[in-house]
DNA sequence: CTTCCCGTGTGAACGGTTTCACAGACCCCG
DNA sequence: CGGGGTCTGTGAAACCGTTCACACGGGAAG
C-alpha cells in the first residue's frame, strides 16, 4: 500500500489542517470491494471515517425491509461522527459502490487528539451541524415535495461533485427509486416524460443530464 | 424573578454537573409569552438554550408556507446546539406553547466554559448525537409509515414526559395534523375511528389517550 | 447463436390522501 | 342569551403513487 494522500475535497477541504494530519497519522486504513458493507444500521461503532478514494452509499431500512438511500459520499467526505462521540448504534448502513479506501479514527484517539488540538473539536461539531442541516432538508423534502420534484433534486444533487457537474449518474431506475422513496415504476414513468422532453437521456443503468436548468425547474415546480 | 432552579429532567438530568452549573451562572434569562417566537428558521443564532419552565414547539416551514411540527420540548430540554458551534441559520422555528422561561448561553461563553470543563464538550456532542438519531428516525417514519401509524406514534411520543405518561394531549386536530404531515381532515377521520374503538377520547382542542396499548399497535400496524 | 435474466416501459386497477364543501358543536364575547 | 368564529365531523371527487401484470430489449453466459 502506498503512502496515503488524503484528498483535498469534500469536508476535508475546509476542515482544519489538524484533521488531515490526524487522518494521515493515527488513522487505520480500510479497503472495501464493490458492494461490501462497512457497517449496518444498528451496529455498534465508535469510529469516524474519511473517504480516500471510491464512493459509498448511505441508506436506512424500514422494519419491513424497504430501503431508503440517503446519500452517496466521495473522496474527502467524513462520516460516522455521531457514533464517534455518542457511542451507540449507527444510524445508517454504508455500502461501497466501487472499490473504496477509507481511513478510520477511533473514539479514544480522537478524544486524545482533540485535547491537543482544540480546533479538531470545532471541526467535529461543524461536521455534526452540517449533517443536521442536511437531514433537516431531507425531512422537509420528503414531507412537502411530490415525487417528481424529489427525483429531480436527487439527480441534481447526486451529479454534483465539488463544484463541477457529473454528466451522467450511474444508477439504475430501481436504485434511483430507493433514493427518492418511491417505486421503480413511478420513477420510470417520470423519467420517460423527461426523456421525451429532452431533459435527460437514459440508458441501461444510468441517467445522463442534458438540460440542468430544466431539471432545476422540475425540482422547484411542485408538479410533473 | 426568583432564583432560577434548573429542572432535573430532560437532557439536563443526565448531562454533567458542569452544564447545570454553567446554565445557572453565565446564562441569561429569557421569558416568552404563549405564542411568542424565540427564533425562526433561517435566523442567525449562536445561542444554546435550556428550558426552565413551560413548553416550546419546534417546526419547519416549506417554501409554500406549509408547516411541519417536529417536536415539543419541556423543562430540562436543551436545544440550539447546532448554531452554537456552527454559527449559521437556525434549522427550525421555536414557538412558546405557554408562558415559558429559558436560559441561554452564547457561543463565546460556551467555548470558554468547555476549555475549563472538557466534559461540557462531550455533553454537547452527545446532545448533537441524540438529535441526529431523532431526526433520522423521523425521516424514516415519514418515508415508510402511513399516516395513521405516524399519528399514533406522535400521540404516544408527545404524551411521554420523562417516564410518566400525560393522559391528555392539548393539541387541536389541526395542530396534530401539522405534527404528522397530513391534513386536518385526514387526522379527524382516523381519530374518529379510534374514538369509536374506545382507544382515545377527543374533545375540543385535546386528545385523551384511553388505551395506550391499542395505540401502540396502531403505531406498528401499517394500516388503519 | 441462443437463452435467460435483468433492467426498462407502460397500462389498469386500487388505495390512501388531499381538496373541496358543508354541517354541526362548542366557546368566547358582546 | 345570542351571535360569530373556531374546532370538529364527514362525504364526494380528484389526484398521486402503489401494486400488479406483462411486454420488450439488450447483455452476459452457455
Amino acid at each position: 500500500m502506498d503512502t496515503v494522500t488524503l484528498p483535498k475535497s469534500g469536508f476535508l477541504a475546509h476542515a482544519s489542517q489538524d484533521l488531515s494530519d490526524l487522518m494521515a497519522s493515527v488513522a487505520t486504513e480500510v479497503s472495501l470491494d464493490e458492494g461490501e458493507v462497512l457497517f449496518e444500521q444498528g451496529d455498534i461503532g465508535d469510529t469516524l471515517y474519511a473517504i480516500v478514494s471510491g464512493s459509498l452509499e448511505f441508506s436506512v431500512l424500514s422494519r419491513e425491509g424497504r430501503k431508503l438511500s440517503l446519500d452517496v459520499m466521495r473522496p474527502g467526505a467524513l462520516f460516522g461522527e455521531i457514533a464517534l462521540f455518542d457511542p451507540g448504534t449507527r444510524t445508517a448502513t454504508v455500502t461501497a459502490l466501487e472499490p473504496t479506501r477509507l481511513r478510520g479514527v477511533k473514539n479514544a484517539d480522537m478524544l486524545r487528539a482533540i485535547r491537543k488540538a482544540p480546533d479538531l473539536g470545532i471541526d467535529m461539531i461543524q461536521l455534526a451541524g452540517e449533517r443536521m442541516r442536511w437531514m433537516s432538508s431531507q425531512l422537509n423534502e420528503q414531507v412537502f415535495l411530490p415525487m417528481p420534484a424529489r427525483l429531480a433534486r436527487k439527480i441534481l444533487y447526486l451529479t454534483l461533485d465539488g463544484s463541477k457537474h457529473l454528466a451522467t449518474l450511474p444508477l439504475s431506475q430501481s436504485e434511483l427509486a430507493e433514493f427518492v422513496g418511491a417505486t421503480r415504476e413511478a420513477v420510470s414513468k417520470t423519467l420517460s416524460l423527461w426523456k421525451r422532453a429532452g431533459v435527460i437521456e437514459a440508458s441501461r443503468g444510468g441517467v445522463r443530464v442534458l438540460d440542468r436548468e430544466a431539471l432545476q425547474v422540475m425540482a422547484d415546480l411542485h408538479q410533473i
